[in-house]
DNA sequence: ATTATCTATAGATCTATAGATAATGC
DNA sequence: ATTATCTATAGATCTATAGATAATGC
């Protein structure tokens, strides 16, 4: 009873106006990049203002100016922070080269349903933002490349590309597809969005596999 | 020689500013919908400004509000007669009790890619736009689920509904997959676009009924 | 002194409407 | 008279900056 509640964190700063600080217990930074997912995905980036994000993150629009250079510097650091620990575990799977390229390629794609689908708010949306192909976002491209090459990796190692028999188009094409499903779960997630995401997660799997050809 | 040429072609109203109208020879009103058409999907729908729609098409901004009551009409009727031709085919299929299901199936997947990658700017963008989600858009979201229901009809059809034993979810699922594979096929027209339309529809339609679990 | 916030606002839009204008049609 | 267009603009934004303010830290 006399201990540790919260009446007073002792904050350096001008004090907010109202009670508009958040109960999350998330600090400012962070709970910017929270509102800005949230809007960004279900309304999309250029229908979002940085008011709406700001209030949402609990103060004045011009404070968002405080710890992002503008909305471009949002969007920037939510795709990247997406696809980097995707591109960590994609890493991971090319260099263990004992497992069957197969069985890597199935964790890696449920991997990243899980990663797009899973979250509290649904990070996969951005992927379908038109504004991604901006000269802003070329970091989040590169990184979305590379991991794209490991999943072609992945997905030549099983044997396809032997039963292709050097159609490289061929062997593209699949990767293609597979990753195409991959980037594209989200319409597929927003069709049924109740539906338990483990279980969702290994049956994209399961269908990008059969789309690549591999029997696992 | 001293016939036809189109130096004049005796236009009602005032003349447009400058040497404005566009060589394309199509009435004003479509003129907007394939300008809108190449915004839209290049750069998304808000981002997109009824200025920039209105010049790409040779005219000034407020002239656009002769032909259409807004941006969102515009929008409105570029999705509407997207989904419309697919519609009519899946209609068509499904009455076609006579040959298997999973040709048919096959022979819609493939034709919704043709029109959603096949015209001269890429339509299937259109899908992705989150502003599609918005009320105003409720006629085409209602034609896109009747297609998406066809689409499940014909998928039962396959005999995949008997194997999954009336596992309704199952077969829910898996249509979603198909579907949405389908649904986001621009995303995986745009990592190649250069790669021929037929042949690529073709190959995706392969996919689908693989992820289906038919073997057509 | 430093920090986190606020208020206020300049400047740049963007949409939609009002009303003028310059053709053809009758 | 009708039509297709134009010019001009009101009103509503929206972004980013300037500069004030109210805390803590030393």
């Amino acid at each position: 009873m006399t201990g540790g509640t919260d009446e007073g964190p002792r904050r350096v700063g001008r004090p907010r106006a109202d009670q508009l600080r958040p109960a999350s217990g998330r600090p400012p930074r962070e709970e910017l990049l929270y509102a800005a997912a949230e809007l960004f995905t279900a309304k999309g980036y250029a229908a979002t203002t940085t008011r709406a994000v700001a209030e949402r993150a609990g103060m004045r629009q011009a404070t968002m100016y405080h710890y992002f250079g503008g909305k471009e510097e949002l969007l920037a650091e939510l795709l990247e922070s997406t696809v980097a620990p995707s591109l960590e575990l994609a890493r991971r799977l090319a260099r263990d080269v004992e497992r069957p390229a197969g069985l890597r390629l199935w964790e890696l794609c449920r991997s990243d349903v899980m990663l797009l689908c899973g979250g509290p708010y649904n990070l996969g949306a951005l992927y379908l933002l038109p504004e991604v192909a901006g000269a802003r976002f070329a970091r989040f491209r590169r990184m979305r490349q590379e991991l794209k090459d490991i999943y072609r990796e992945l997905l030549d190692g099983t044997g396809v590309g032997a039963e292709l028999a050097g159609d490289r188009a061929g062997l593209v094409l699949r990767n293609d597809l597979v990753f195409g499903l991959i980037e594209g779960v989200m319409l597929i997630h927003r069709a049924d969005p109740g539906r338990p995401v483990a279980a969702f997660a290994e049956a994209t799997a399961d269908a990008a596999l059969r789309i690549a050809g591999v029997d696992r």
